[in-house]
DNA sequence: GTCTATAGTGCGATAGAC
DNA sequence: GTCTATCGCACTATAGAC
């Protein structure tokens, strides 16, 4: 037998998961963690900068995931219609089966202001990307950061959309209705 | 002469800043502020729940004058009208002589995450505020925390821009601005 | 005002994979 | 042998409990 099984990061997670959910974050301390996953504190500081990080560990590749859907939009489209891409490019990386995980993690987070900080930090963080990417298609400031921030806003709720209870819909359908709410609340005439 | 001086949580506010400053947040002590305010570092606990909240005291006066503004706006206005009326209030903070403090401030907390993140919980949670005074208001959702969510963003780039180098026009001149960009953008044919 | 748990870091040791 | 994951230990600072 290996003196190590793989998948410590993975274990790390699902570990840290649990344990948020059972007796909340502050409650649980990191040798609960690594202890519940085989490992020891030292080893979780190894994988993961600090508690919080061990429920972030997918936002690279979601943000990575919006960014190219992002950059897939036709050249000389508008901001919005450009951030919408990588909106509806995103929405493939949450499936129906997905919703009882995600709802799981973000009542987890939502329950720990800790863990809302970060969260928000990495929202900042996509939209600052998307924004650059913006910059980059020629989209001049203050149009790029304002393009990019409010498809983030507009992400947001439509997420939190998506794992309301009761809620059937598709990502990508309440998407497509959160965008034309703003839409059409910006362009109220009042 | 008093057992204490007067003054004990601005002199702590002082003192952070200016060793915030000097030596960035992490190599600042909370026994470091405390000492330079002339008190222990469980006194700094007693005024200031953490290390960060130090830098945001006047959150609680900013965020009511948001909010006494969104109150302010005529009934049956727009919901984004009624957020551009909290803006307009809030302007009010933020006199040109106050550039310099508030430079300073956002140079701190924009080089350390730590204290960005705290920022942005700051800034959700006066979206939150915003949001269910608009709700109040007969604006149903999910109306009420985009107009909420989208005037926030605008204060922010209107803010960040009046601290830019250079600057000079009144934030009350960037915000209408600002939130001229946001229509344009939302309207755009294309 | 003191006492304590825990977060998080630095560094060296060890044990297995190759 | 090297490389790398993991551990052990010492340590500081935060933050809360008493």
């Amino acid at each position: 037998m290996a003196r190590w099984e793989p998948g410590a990061r993975e274990r790390l997670q699902a570990a840290a998961l649990e344990l948020y959910a059972a007796r909340g974050f502050e409650q649980t301390t990191a040798a609960d963690i690594a202890q519940a996953a085989g490992l020891t504190e030292r080893s979780f500081f190894r994988y993961f900068a600090d508690k919080r990080e061990v429920l972030f560990d997918g936002q690279a590749l979601f943000q990575q995931g919006i960014l190219d859907g992002v950059a897939a939009a036709p050249t000389g489209a508008s901001a919005v219609d450009t951030v919408a891409s990588g909106l509806r490019a995103i929405a493939s990386f949450f499936p129906g089966d997905r919703r009882p995980y995600s709802r799981l993690r973000q009542r987890i987070i939502g329950a720990h202001p800790e863990l809302q900080e970060r969260e928000l930090l990495k929202m900042a963080s996509l939209s600052e990307g998307i924004a650059t990417v913006l910059r980059a298609r020629g989209i001049p400031e203050p149009q790029a950061t304002l393009a990019a921030e409010t498809g983030v806003t507009a992400f947001g709720v439509a997420f939190r959309q998506w794992i309301a209870e009761g809620e059937e819909r598709s990502l990508t359908d309440i998407e497509r209705d959160v965008l034309g709410e703003l839409r059409s609340l910006m362009t109220a005439v009042n």
